[in-house]
DNA sequence: TAACGTTCTTTTTTT
DNA sequence: AAGAACGTTA
């Protein structure tokens, strides 16, 4: 049962003042999300049915997190309560009420961002837009800006300046007709419709109205415009809504995330009670007050005092390293340090970088040094190629309406349905279809008058037609008799798996049947090169995923409260799921490896130790943002949301030089460095550990024939620079490369690379640089190993034009390599 | 129609 | 450096 007496006194009075608006101001590590969770504890606890309270956080695991602290604190009572992300939230009314939307069916698929991008580039091509004069990025970015504004096409059309605005809009109003017919939303779409839900439907918001009295609303400073109003819509009656932030850790705004809305929280609710939680129970002394001297720096915010009754601790060290090979060594080398020395474990540290592409250099790094680590990406996962292909079957076979799944899908494997014959099926589609009746109403305002969706539609009956188009293309369709032969199987196909699907079973089998009925298994399988075989590895992760989802399907839907009879309902959850949860998600706490992660990912996490890395100008902060004094005071909120993440040690970095689109650049130290009082760092000294026994330890699992990447090595005494080592030793002995043993995959959960990937083992810097090497002599019968060939023996080399050239057997193949090319590594 | 080769862009950050 | 996009060839 939760107590009262565990927190502190403002805690306990943000737990305490359940009735009427309340704004919290959150500072970093203040014990927020334990104020949050013992709120709605007591609120339970007060006899308020759990029923009634609604939870709305940022992250699926920020969701998970609370809803399981909770369910700690008061056991089963919780029944009923809602909690999740903004857009399961909508999602779950959405799913139950979308058809009032007329048009909308309710097995309406989501569409990433890659999807956005395939529709959109077929809107362009359709309109005759050049994508050279209009970037589609920035089209999306455009329509996604609109959307969080809530305005539908003509309101964009209204606002549009210049000419770019003026095309966006345009751009918009095809593409918001395209989603439709394709009976699918965006990720904005999903905040958007449901306010547009509510304001057309008053019935609808009023129901929800009553039975959310109570609303809390975690993360408050990085709601968007949509969102705000969402929000406000719902609390308008009862007024019980509670809003927990922190401005100097709003970090979204390139979402459309508005600051004012909590700086005028209490603009909006004047009798709000409003209370700060300042002590900092996270970190130690120095590491708050370096957060607070760069956060001090940013204008406009709400002026607060973090204090901790922590000592000071060790002081932030600030590292300048020679270039990014040397920072990623220094980051493995104080991992083993530190763990040897404090008795730390690998799970203790993070290594937390402005974008995601910083990580492969510190993973290559981290398998050599055979340090176990983790990355925690954005999409990886589902971004491959395989994935993509079989979520967009799963997708087609749930709503065939989906034209950009159905184009994905109806030539992979090989059918011999080509671009041409697809076109023309889609061509003939679009005649029919589109037309009129859209226009306006996308948007939050009123949208009133039929659709008409020519093939693709919305009811079940509907969905079919395109099925059956397929099954018996017309005459004027303009196909080739080799074409509707191909384009009917297609049909048949899709039919049985779709009448399998509606019969019930696993989703594993479904997938399964999927690979196999469509041919995908075996062209796969077939296929034969080092690639095809990753990508089996994939799918049978896939299919580990949809086994999970499979073993939990029934809470999970008991939870949405469907009803698991009904058509396609499983099928429908995980398309959402996949959607929705990113795999930041997947995040353990348990694993003992090292995190590395983007700080976004990291926010609402804790570490002991925390390396930032890349702290350079035009990195972070980014290019983007230089000019631009909002965007920079954003850059530093994350940079503050950084070091906060850290509970002991925080090691900052920054290189001299880094190889960055394929060239050496010189790097300047971030502004963020410069605004921290000397006094505060330990800048370059000996920090952290650093032994003669680590120099050994690290240098032995260097690569081969390093020291000689041809840079000019007289910088300074950059500490753990390894030019002052002398030079270069020969390759070691096997079990140089730790844990990456026979290069197999390890099949990461979910979207996860971890350590001894064959992905991460791959680009070995000697590839890079190899040419400005003094070579390793190749000898004949060496063993070496080969990013893609895995490993093999050198049967010859020779010196052929100047290049020496070796001929390797790899396992099932011979190759012949130019050494200062191949990326070839000795074992 | 598909495979291949060359040129070009890319790096924010995520639901 | 790596991947996508585009154009050329079998």
């Amino acid at each position: 049962m939760y107590d009262l007496n565990d927190l502190n006194p403002a805690q306990r009075e943000a737990v305490e003042l359940m009735e009427g608006p309340l704004l919290l101001l959150a500072g970093a590590g203040s014990g927020k999300t334990r104020v949050l969770t013992h709120r709605v504890a007591h609120m339970i606890g007060q006899g308020i049915d759990p029923w009634s309270i609604l939870a709305i956080t940022f992250t699926n695991k920020a969701a998970a997190e609370m809803r399981e602290r909770i369910t700690s604190l008061v056991r089963s009572e919780g029944k009923g309560l809602w909690v999740g992300t903004f857009h399961a939230v909508c999602m779950r009314i959405l799913r139950m009420e979308v058809e009032k939307l007329a048009g909308y069916g309710r097995s309406f698929v989501i569409f990433d961002t890659a999807d956005q991008m395939a529709l959109l580039r077929a809107v362009l091509k359709e309109l005759n837009i050049d994508e050279k004069r209009f970037a589609p990025r920035a089209l999306l970015a455009a329509i996604s800006n609109a959307k969080n504004k809530l305005w539908s096409v003509s309101d964009f059309e209204l606002q549009a300046g210049d000419f770019f605005e003026k095309m966006a809009a345009r751009v918009y109003g095809a593409y918001q007709e395209k989603l439709f017919a394709n009976n699918a939303m965006d990720f904005d779409d999903i905040i958007m419709l449901t306010v547009r839900l509510f304001r057309e439907y008053p019935q609808v918001l009023g129901y929800y109205q009553n039975r959310f009295r109570y609303i809390l609303v975690d993360e408050y400073q990085d709601t968007n415009h949509a969102q705000y109003v969402l929000i406000n819509l719902l609390a308008e009656r009862y007024r019980n809504l509670c809003v927990v932030g922190d401005d100097d850790q709003s970090v979204y705004g390139w979402r459309g995330a508005d600051i004012q809305n909590i700086l005028e929280f209490e603009r909006d609710y004047p009798e709000a009670a409003v209370l700060k939680l300042e002590q900092n129970y996270r970190s130690s002394g120095s590491i708050l007050a370096v957060a607070n001297a760069i956060v001090r720096h940013n204008r406009g915010r709400k002026e607060k005092a973090l204090w901790t009754q922590k000592g000071d601790g060790e002081r932030v060290a600030v590292h300048r390293a020679a270039d990014d090979v040397e920072e990623a060594r220094f980051v493995v080398d104080q991992v083993l340090g530190l763990r040897d020395e404090l008795g730390l474990n690998y799970g203790d540290f993070a290594v937390l970088y402005r974008t995601n592409a910083q990580s492969r250099g510190l993973e290559e790094r981290f398998v050599r040094a055979g340090a176990p680590y983790r990355v925690y990406s954005g999409v990886k996962f589902y971004e491959r190629m395989e994935i993509k292909d079989i979520l967009a079957y799963l997708r087609f076979i749930y709503n065939p309406t989906d034209m950009v799944s159905f184009r994905r899908v109806v030539n992979v494997p090989r059918r011999g349905i080509g671009d041409t014959s697809v076109q023309k099926v889609l061509e003939y589609v679009e005649g029919r279809g589109s037309g009129s009746g859209y226009e306006e109403g996308m948007g939050a305002g009123s949208g009133s008058g039929v659709r008409t969706h020519g093939v693709s539609g919305t009811g079940t009956g509907e969905q079919i037609l395109f099925l059956e188009l397929l099954a018996s293309p017309p005459e004027d369709m303009g196909l080739q008799a080799r074409a509707v032969k191909a384009l009917k199987g297609f049909a048949e196909l899709v039919q049985s798996l779709r009448e399998a699907a509606e019969t019930g079973g696993t989703l594993t089998g479904l997938t399964r049947m999927v690979l196999e009925e469509s041919g995908y298994w075996e062209a796969l399988k077939a296929d034969g090169t080092p690639e095809g075989e990753a990508r089996l590895e994939n799918l049978e992760e896939f299919l580990n995923v949809t086994a999970e989802f499979d073993e939990h399907a029934a809470e999970y839907l008991e939870d949405l409260e469907l009803d698991p009879e009904q058509n396609l309902v499983l099928l429908g959850g995980f398309l959402e799921r996949v959607a929705l949860v990113a795999d930041i998600d997947a995040y353990e706490d348990g694993e003992d490896v090292v995190k590395f992660m983007t700080i976004h990912s990291a926010k609402g996490l804790e570490f002991p130790v925390v390396f930032i890395v890349g702290m350079e100008e035009g990195i972070f902060p980014s290019s983007r943002s230089v000019m631009e004094p909002a965007l920079l005071e954003e850059e530093r909120r994350l940079c503050y949301v950084a070091v906060t993440r850290a509970k002991e040690r925080v090691f900052l970095l920054h290189a001299r030089r880094r190889m960055r689109f394929g060239r050496t650049e010189p790097g300047v130290p971030s502004r963020f460095l410069e605004e921290i009082p000397a006094r505060l760092k330990d800048e370059d000294k000996d920090k952290g550990y650093k032994s003669s026994q680590s120099s050994r330890l690290s240098r032995s699992r260097d690569r081969i024939g390093e020291g000689g990447t041809g840079s000019s090595g007289s910088e300074g005494k950059t500490v753990g620079d390894w030019r002052s080592r002398g030079t270069p030793v020969a390759p070691v002995a096997a079990g140089a490369f730790g844990s990456e043993g026979s290069g197999g995959s390890s099949g990461a959960a979910g979207a996860l690379r971890s350590g001894g990937s064959p992905g991460a083992a791959g680009s070995m810097e000697s590839e890079s640089r190899g040419q400005d090497l003094p070579q390793m002599a190749y000898h004949v019968g060496d063993r070496v190993i080969h990013p893609s060939f895995g490993q093999g023996i050198v049967m010859s080399c020779r010196n052929e034009g100047g290049e020496d050239v070796v001929t390797v057997v790899f396992a099932g193949e011979i190759k012949k390599l130019i050494v200062a090319y191949a990326r070839l590594e000795k074992v």
